[in-house]
DNA sequence: GGGCTTTCTTGAATCAATCAAGTGTGGCGA
DNA sequence: TCGCCACACTTGATTGATTCAAGAAAGCCC
């Protein structure tokens, strides 16, 4: 994981002023990926000590605009935030217990970015998500 | 769009009982493609009649569990759903207006199906969504 | 038509997320 | 080093989609 003298400059880079809740938000997001709002307020709150819920929320946002974290939703699942950026890895997705895995690209650059007809959309990204049963949920169902 | 009593065929042929809320709301959603449940219930309104909100809520639910119909929830947009399934489209979502329009896959069949690395996963549908804006928004962008 | 089960109605509750107003503070220039 | 001020944080309330719960109504099989 980056140091803090790295998250330091993550945020400066970003011309985003440098607290102590963003560099343990930051922190939290690279220790714990795909970890819920809830859950990366709890770590804070372990790490750190007392922040708003709304410092939380209001630096996710901050931190996702400026490129620093993701942010991902799978269809029934509160947001989610990880903190591999721009290396365009994709996500598996648990339909039973909901955990999350990533996945690299399988040709390893732009897949699948080439929409058929892109009906007049200027296309920049491409999420692709993978539905399934994780290795555990997988044995429990059938057994 | 199908007739009534295809929808009946539908509905029976999955073992759900024939309603009237429900085959409004397959019509409802044949007829507008990508709508959100409060544009839906506004549509069996009008259509049918007064239906309360948890009719639809579960109509949505037993209709999608059933695969008639899909449901695709884009991140910070509410539940939409759309009747075409089982026919591997997907979506391309305006990141300024939210609109939703259907992209066929350019391979046809199956595409970015297969994950470099599974994780073990059960992996059974690849749910693609392009991001970018809409021929409306580029240009009023621009301009 | 009778009876059982699913579905619908009504009304309340939950949860994530956002809004609003006021206080505090990091980072800049002097 | 000092002081300013825009940006960030705190507190508390609110929104909005979705779900839960209990009872009434209606579909389906016999």
């Amino acid at each position: 994981m980056p140091s803090v003298t790295e998250f330091e400059h993550m945020l400066r880079g970003a011309s985003l002023r440098v607290t102590r809740p963003r560099l343990a938000l930051l922190a939290a997001v690279h220790e714990h990926p795909h970890a819920d709002t809830d859950s990366i307020i709890g770590v804070v709150r372990t790490d750190y000590g007392e922040v708003s819920h709304q410092a939380i929320y209001d630096a996710l946002r901050a931190l996702t605009n400026a490129g620093l974290v993701r942010r991902i939703q799978p269809s029934g699942s509160a947001a989610r935030y990880e903190s591999r950026v721009a290396d365009n890895h994709h996500h598996v997705v648990c339909r039973s217990c909901g955990v999350i895995a990533d996945v690299d690209c399988v040709d390893g650059l732009a897949p699948c970015l080439t929409a058929s007809d892109d009906h007049g959309f200027a296309i920049d990204e491409a999420e692709v998500i993978f539905w399934g049963l994780c290795a555990d949920c997988s044995t429990a169902h059938s057994s």
